[in-house]
DNA sequence: TTGTACGCGTTATCAT
DNA sequence: ATGATAACGCGTACAA
């Protein structure tokens, strides 16, 4: 009475458990009356099929993973919206992970999803990961990987990014144009594909512009908050930078905090831009001018070039590389 | 070679798939030096024991789920790293789903999971919903539930919650001892639970301070910000309140667009408070006061309780129910 | 310490 | 339209 399966389900309707299952598979024909008798007798003993049963048998866990770095943050909220929305419209279900941008997780998570748990993997890279041979798992397991965002450039999968270089190109001349003459820029791994395109467009910008680059201009910040903000207060003091580049929204917020004790005035005193798709942008003290990614296009994108190579005939082929645009939104922080 | 599993990695040592199994698995006894073997052989091989094949045997997942409204939230996802914390350290894995505060989807949710992909659930409840009877079906299944933050007062489940009540009515009692007249209270949902008890303490922080309670002061808001911006631009231009009680966090952000928008100023005209966890409170414009709830304990004392009933021999009678404490963290936006 | 054999709950194939 | 049966990959009695 208590565990309720489809054998039990089968006697006490008088049927076998073929008939059961088809009642709860679209394809194979049943009548129509029958079906409905066993639908209805499901629901009344609170029969389901089970999960692992199915999965076991037809190979295929209709499910997919999501890995980020991070969790509260409007970017990836907004792109993993994107990405649900098309897995369900697939039939498939979405698992999320979190890494905290941690390279070690990061592996530790995809090290337990080789194992079948799910069909393809949806991923935006963590930390420093200069060996991404664990990825290789995942080739011999043919389970497919498309990369949105933070990507690995040395791994060959299909991947979803935005305009980098040129935004940030455009962002540091927005500054330039603002009437900063010495720009830091702000990165958290130079190493990671998004940080030197974001770090070329930079430096490109500089060099159109006429300003030499330095190479201690591009400040090395943390993922720790304490940490970013005491390297910044450094910064603040000795080079006495009058315009700040975000490479990520985090350290923006570092930026801010640093300031505000400090008591160096944004826009006065340093201009201060930034990626980022903090909804709260506008209501920062001043208001943050933002490079911002169109999340949820990233996110849809993703899914659906997952979904082409869960069904291509030869997966290993889809490789294509999506690239959107980002768009400036101009506020206070880079103002008179 | 393509597929490899469990019998011919048995095949290619010259080993029975028992002992194979028993070399991943920690209890049963197997020589050190064949356990070697089999592990050596199977990375070499790229072995990993099927997860379904495994769980169905066990009819164990190993897996719990946690449901939440939201993910941009820095609440949530300071709760979540505490679940995930001690789910690892029992050996389980998480698995997060979010809601988007639609009730529907919640419901589509816990229908998805009562068919045993999870051994257990964390839940912060969504929307109005009123009709809880869905979630019969999981004690049907015997899939234990516990509730963190948002809970349903009438399912009679382990819960951990804040003293919604006591902080609600302190922060009241704050607005009023900087002056505050006319205190209009922000909700989203009256009939949640937790905007009752919010609530609750708000009127009788008023009637202690002998302002009289007024219907039309406490503000019935919307998830959908624009509406909730147009409804507080009305209640600011009508109502002219003095004081703003935001009972979550996204409507202390709406305020501050819409007072931003009709160029009110805050504090100096309308002082404002929210229950909120926002990392960035103090940089906003101006800066936040926040009732703060300790958010990684709320999900470590969930994530305990849930075990706990995992292990409970009887775990209908695990019904515990956590109250943390809250703290008010003064900021400008209540200064003089 | 290792091997044999069965069953977990389902679905696909084949038969009726 | 429905039923019988084998197989998915694994873990555990039980046997050796």
């Amino acid at each position: 009475m208590d565990d309720i399966n489809i054998k039990k389900l089968a006697k006490d309707l008088n049927l076998s458990t073929s008939t059961i299952s088809r009642a709860f598979r679209g394809n194979s024909d049943i009548s129509q009356a029958t079906k409905e008798r066993i639908l209805a007798k499901a629901k009344e003993l609170n029969y389901q099929p089970n999960l692992y049963a199915s999965n076991l048998r037809e190979k295929k866990s209709k499910t997919i993973a999501v890995i980020m770095p991070e969790l509260a943050n409007n970017f990836f909220s907004e792109a993993v919206n994107g990405i649900e929305r098309v897995a369900r419209d697939n039939g498939y279900h979405t698992l999320l992970y979190v890494t905290d941008d941690d390279y070690q997780k990061e592996v530790a998570i995809i090290d337990d999803l080789s194992n079948g748990r799910v069909d393809g993997i949806i991923m935006s890279a963590s930390g420093e990961a200069n060996d991404h041979n664990y990825l290789s798992k995942l080739k011999k397991k043919k389970i497919p990987l498309v990369f949105f965002d933070r990507v690995y450039d040395d791994v060959d999968v299909a991947k979803v990014t935005t305009n980098d270089y040129a935004s940030s190109f455009e962002g540091t001349k927005h500054l330039i144009e603002r009437g900063c003459k010495k720009i830091v820029f702000l990165v958290i791994n130079k190493s990671l594909s998004i940080g030197k395109m974001r770090m070329q467009g930079y430096v490109d910008a500089l060099r159109e512009a006429g300003i030499t680059y330095r190479q201690d201009w591009v400040i090395d910040c943390s993922n720790d908050r304490e940490e970013s903000i005491s390297i910044l207060t450094q910064v603040l003091t000795t080079i006495k930078p009058d315009g700040i580049f975000a490479s990520v929204e985090r350290l923006a917020m570092a930026s801010y905090y640093a300031c505000h004790k400090l008591e160096v005035k944004i826009p006065e005193q340093v201009k201060v831009i930034s990626y980022s798709s903090l909804e709260i942008a506008p209501l920062l003290n001043p208001s943050l001018t933002t490079i911002t990614q169109p999340a949820g296009s990233i996110g849809t994108e993703a899914a659906r070039l997952l979904f082409k190579t869960l069904e291509a005939a030869e997966p290993a082929l889809v490789r294509d590389h999506l690239v959107l645009t980002s768009k400036i939104i101009q506020r206070r922080s880079t103002g008179v």
